[in-house]
DNA sequence: CTCATTGCAAAGGATTTGCACTAAT
DNA sequence: ATTAGTGCAAATCCTTTGCAATGAG
């Protein structure tokens, strides 16, 4: 799926909705949903600035809200004070490693854990919705650069 | 492990590194070290006023990283917002379930967990440090509230 | 033309910090 | 007496909101 495809779908989201289709909406959409990132706010908007494109922080967050809703991209919190964005393009369920050095984020899937948190989940009595794991560690390259 | 014992420790824990033991860090400790619960800093602050002791702001969120630093209380952050503090007193590492319409919290753990981890992080080049997992869902007894 | 979006700036909530004052050792 | 802690208020960080100006359909 490239970009092409998931503005599309924004697109058609937003038709669907009576909702104006603007530029700055149509360039955060392309920055969100075409990343392979996990980008924060911030960085939607240095990314903008860096392609010539502006628009205001409450912009970058409604539009957020909207990406969201479309089901176009999720948003993700890693204990860091700030909320992180992600496309869901082809990606279904998955967890996430996190640098705890660079902040470099590597994303993975394993089918036994989602049986064992539904599991987990039942046999306390819950009827599970979602989960979340995080694995905080240092990747190959940090630790690499540390032991110099 | 009960309250005079955990205190005991946070006395320790201050005279070992020349810190005044104040009125105020007592409080503060005994709330969160006695509490089986997860406290949010205004839990804490609600808790001190029904005693009828009080802290500022600043000295609960002060004496919190001094708790966290002794090792006798853990920080946790369930995306809500804000963060909660959590005894470590025998309880070494667990993860947690939360309901998502009433707050409730319960703690698990599961040794299968703790060494799928550790295989993940290896197997994408990294060392782990520590995991986070939260597993979101209803609650028992919001269940059948809700059936209602 | 009409109505929603935009962007600024102000407001918001959680947490931190500067500083004069107070208390522990 | 010293030295550190306390509390207030101001400051910070991320995010949200009010409102006049602007742009999409």
């Amino acid at each position: 799926m490239d970009r092409d495809e998931v503005s599309r779908q924004f697109r058609a989201y937003l038709r669907d909705h009576n909702l104006p289709i603007t530029a700055q909406r149509l360039a955060i959409a392309d920055i969100v949903l075409g990343s392979d990132n996990h980008l924060s706010a911030e960085d939607i908007m240095l990314e903008l600035g860096a392609r010539g494109a502006v628009a205001g922080t409450a912009t970058v967050y409604r539009t957020l809200e909207l990406l969201i809703r479309s089901g176009l991209a999720v948003e993700r919190d890693f204990g860091e004070g700030f909320k992180r964005f992600e496309s869901t393009r082809d990606t279904p369920h998955h967890e996430h490693l996190l640098c705890t050095l660079c902040g470099k984020v590597t994303e993975f899937s394993d089918e036994r854990l989602e049986r064992m948190t539904m599991l987990i989940a039942e046999s306390n009595g819950y009827s599970r919705l979602r989960h979340r794991l995080v694995i905080a560690g240092v990747c190959e390259g940090c630790r690499n650069r540390e032991s110099v």
